[in-house]
DNA sequence: TTAATAATGGTAAATGAAACAAAAACACAC
DNA sequence: GTGTGTTTTTGTTTCATTTACCATTATTAA
């Protein structure tokens, strides 16, 4: 317990992915402050002594956005001396799969989203931050069909397997995935159908079990306090 | 940037895993300070301002153990406020895959294996950071075959099977083992056997390549330095 | 010779992955 | 109302991989 252990900092720093305009998009803020004054950032904030981890990330979501549904999960903790050029601070990184429907921003500073294979100029080591939370997405995507997060509540399959594309970064055979999506737990299949297009209507489905294969990760669902 | 938010303290703790007497063992230190004097812990530090996380996780290491052949990786932080007695102390919590032959205990302080399926009352909340690292090995193990980290430099395909099935906690079928075995990528068939036993003597194999499928994870080999 | 364990071969069943084409339903133009 | 265009919906086959299950031979020490 030396002097020198005592002068860390700590943060969350959550990334926010969502789909939209057909491209897997992350939420960032424009700094407005030194360090990085003007170049865009994770959303982020310190942790408070009163809150454990998961808390200060939903927090700090919570700061920019009004959300309702979502997927939280711990990403990794970046530790570097100088990844922040002021001092010494450790950033606790999460992840967050949102629907962009279910975001109302509420943020006064500049906010906004961009597309995560164009991003622009970045503070801190906050790209390679995203580029971990876009593997561990594929990951979380292998073994359980977290991707309904990012879609709205109802939706076709059609839908469903392009936001598998995009996460997975590649094209998927239209009857093989049907077959897969068809046979996931959770998944059901409604009544409904896409209207006002001049083609055949497709039908919609929704997810009703939450299946989870990662502990340590929150689904926050509508109603929940906190 | 309140005063609430600067009094923080992170520490490392490192779970430590080998297999030793047919059985997953972990490294604990018995501590000799409140709280929690006279329980067990997982050995940790404080991280220093001039390392990074990776940095004070191995730094930790070699401060109880003279280790050479090492996987390591960071496994998960917990910040729960009341996690420790004393006031705020969250830490980043590591896992190692060891050999036991590789380990030699340095620590002046009292330092012993103890079985993960038996484990002795343990101090704050390692228990579950424990757990946590056993359902990351099996996760680990299921995409690279990191078990030969916990194994001899050279071992029997028995020696390995029998490494999976104390991580996996399941029985596996021994034809079926060997074939994967076999055509595991950066195993070799070495041309030696083993001796002195009244049996028929098993081939030696030796892992050459090392293939890791977790990004974010250190192989520390012989002679690395640091 | 015996006891003990290692090495090895094979097969049947189940599962999963990849490749493929055609019919059905709607909107719209004519 | 008929035809056209667009998109949805659906099934089979093949191939490779995994799993389950079973039995025998080989090598050594004692």
């Amino acid at each position: 317990m030396v002097n020198e252990t005592k002068t860390h900092e700590i943060t969350v720093d959550v990334v926010i992915l969502t789909i939209k305009n057909n491209a897997l998009q992350v939420l960032l803020v424009k700094r407005v402050n030194e360090p990085f004054k003007d170049k865009w950032a994770i959303p982020g904030g310190y942790v408070r002594l009163s809150e454990n981890l998961d808390e200060a990330a939903l927090r700090v979501l919570k700061e920019k956005t009004a959300v309702d549904n979502i997927y939280l999960e711990q990403l990794y903790t970046f530790g570097d001396p100088l990844r922040h050029p002021d001092g010494r601070v450790i950033t606790c990184a999460y992840f967050a799969l949102v629907r962009s429907e279910d975001i109302k921003i509420v943020s006064t500073t500049e906010l906004g989203w961009h597309k995560v294979m164009d991003l622009p100029p970045l503070a801190f080591d906050h790209k390679e931050i995203i580029q971990y939370s876009l593997k561990r997405t594929r990951e979380r995507l292998e073994i359980c069909p977290v991707a309904y997060q990012l879609l709205p509540e109802k939706f076709t399959l059609t839908e469903m397997q392009k936001s598998y594309e995009l996460i997975m970064q590649k094209k998927l055979d239209k009857r093989n995935f049907r077959k897969k999506a068809l046979s996931t737990d959770g998944l059901v299949e409604l009544e409904e159908y896409t209207k006002s297009s001049s083609k055949r209507p497709a039908r919609l489905y929704t997810f009703e079990k939450i299946e989870l294969n990662s502990k340590r990760a929150h689904f926050i669902k509508k109603g929940d306090k906190k």
